[in-house]
DNA sequence: ATGAAAGCGCTAACAT
DNA sequence: ATGTTAGCGCTTTCAT
């Protein structure tokens, strides 16, 4: 690889000034057309690309922007990314995603690489402090998708309002004893779901057992099969469809039919959900929404500093085949179990 | 947000000259530790932060890596794109994931604009043309993912092989007519699976019938349940487990059972293919190692440009529910359709 | 319409 | 051990 022609490599090719150059790749108007066409095709014959950090550090635009994410491989997170992708297109607009693999220390230590490099973050399910966020937003613009922090723009689903849906779907089939699998530490998300989820429980006169909390996966689902059983309940919501997915393997594999004797709810409406046995009665989110509300807010965000909206998104309750009535009797494996 | 400290703002607050500064933060053994102590007390003092696009201007080393993915929605990727990630970690790097939406005018438009923003891009299953590719490694260190292009430093996984072990998995069940679903249009593991599945076919005594090209995705194999049930094929080799999925989902709608009437074989061994039903046997491709080498490859490559080597992984065939013995006739509703 | 000059924030010789 | 100087590749006044 040779080493990469710059401006200066064109004007001297060119015969112009290397500002002549500049203004033919940022402000074309303002130079003669005849010395334009020139300099594109030494440009061209040259291999030469304006240097976009170079072009950043003077005009403070990357037009990049950064977006983090807890879990790549939580199938939530792709339908946003692409929203947002396409939607900073448009703006002329490059996302940068990056993984945290759930871990805050690596969450924080991104926010400061992306930085400089980028217009703006936007910071998904962050699993850090609302305080540690507020700090690193001095540093570079922030849009936090999935909490709220005061003085930051924010674009959150209604999860709790998709909680409470749940739940009443399930007291009202005859569910007296509803296990919530709780998610991660530090989700704002798991503590909205809990707080609806127990409010609604309480109005629909039935007992909810928090069991958490767990990795936000199939296996964090698989290993609560045994402890959902153990605790009688006949119904779940689940933090997530994946965990719900990985339940519904655990209560099979421990011969607990759903939804005959357990029914199951998950949340987030992942393209999966709609692919296992039975298919899954989940809790629909608006990740694509959200993806585009972020990059929106971020975008217009520098205009005006003061418009810190927060965006509340609606969520719905996808009622399909995981769910049923209550049965009769608890299931006969519990009676056993439930009083060691 | 207030405006970011510099350099020059720390120096001025520990009575120093910037490149004191600078060293405390690049090269801290040269400098005194009461003087480093000082600077390091100010520059916290005033938030201040080393602007990472600036000291790359005159490094010549982001310590970034840009990694360009077909699609983040594709359960493929994830495992990869995390384990690259982990690796970059160890390296001190960082990885910037962006999403080409499948298109090959996306592909190039990213890679300009990492280009200068990364040390290095891996270009992960592409869909452009190899001299495109070739071009576009002179603007910017490439190593290519499930590609093969000379002269550029390549990691790819051995899905030939792999796809000659499903077919004579499926031979060996007596299958004799057996389809293949492509992939997508500019795949080179197309062409491999292709090439592959071909010769084993012949080599087994079987007919292969080609069926695509196709999207890699759940849809696209639905939408191939009935043609594979019109062409009277027993056995299915998928371009990837999404495919598979979405094909067995298909099937099942049609009354047709898999693998009781139909055997279908996978690639790529995603975590999904674990939690269908029937589970799916595939193809395991190692990802997660795919990952690890490219960024490997693409950090040592820069001491010695002339280590363009091609590193080939190895493929595993997955054995699991999907497959059995080919029926004794050909499918009952085949009978009647297949001479339409 | 083009050129000259300054400078974005930083590092890297070279001095001292 | 620290300061001086030049300059990475580019944009942006300000002249002409």
């Amino acid at each position: 690889m040779r080493v990469p022609a710059t401006i200066r490599d064109v004007a001297r090719a060119s015969g112009v000034h290397i500002s002549t150059v500049s203004r033919t790749f940022s402000a074309p108007h303002l130079v003669n057309p005849e010395t334009r066409s020139r300099v594109l095709a030494c440009a061209e014959h040259l291999g030469y690309r304006p240097n976009r950090a170079a072009r950043a550090l003077i005009t403070g635009r990357t037009h990049n922007i950064g977006l983090i994410v807890a879990d790549i491989a939580n199938p939530f997170f792709p339908p946003l990314i692409k929203a947002a992708e396409s939607q900073a297109r448009h703006r002329d607009y490059h996302i940068f995603v990056t993984d945290t693999n759930e871990d805050p220390a690596v969450e924080e230590d991104l926010v400061h690489a992306l930085a400089k490099q980028v217009d703006g973050v936007l910071l998904c399910s962050p699993r850090m402090s609302n305080s540690l966020i507020e700090q690193l937003s001095r540093e570079v613009p922030l849009v936090v998708i999935n909490r709220q922090v005061t003085g930051l723009p924010a674009v959150v689903m209604d999860v709790g309002q998709g909680a409470r849906l749940a739940v009443e779907h399930l007291t009202g089939l005859g569910h007296r004893r509803i296990a919530l699998l709780g998610g991660p530490r530090g989700s704002w998300t798991n503590r909205e779901i809990r707080r609806a989820a127990t409010a609604a429980a309480r109005a629909g006169d039935a007992e909810l057992i928090v069991l958490g909390p767990n990795q936000p996966t199939e296996q964090g689902g698989l290993a609560q099969a045994d402890p959902v059983r153990r605790a009688g309940a006949t119904a779940v919501l689940a933090y997530n469809d994946l965990m719900a997915i990985g339940l519904i393997e655990g209560l099979d594999s421990l011969g607990v039919r759903v939804p005959e004797d357990v029914s199951v709810v998950g949340i987030d409406d992942i393209a999966l959900s709609r692919l296992t046995r039975p298919k899954l009665t989940t809790v629909a989110n608006p990740t694509a929404a959200a993806g585009r509300a972020a990059v929106d807010m971020l975008l217009q965000h520098g205009d005006d500093r003061r418009t810190t909206a927060q965006v509340t998104l609606q969520t719905e309750l996808v009622i399909r085949d995981s769910t049923g009535p209550a049965p009769a009797a608890l299931p006969a494996v519990t009676e056993a179990t439930v009083k060691e």
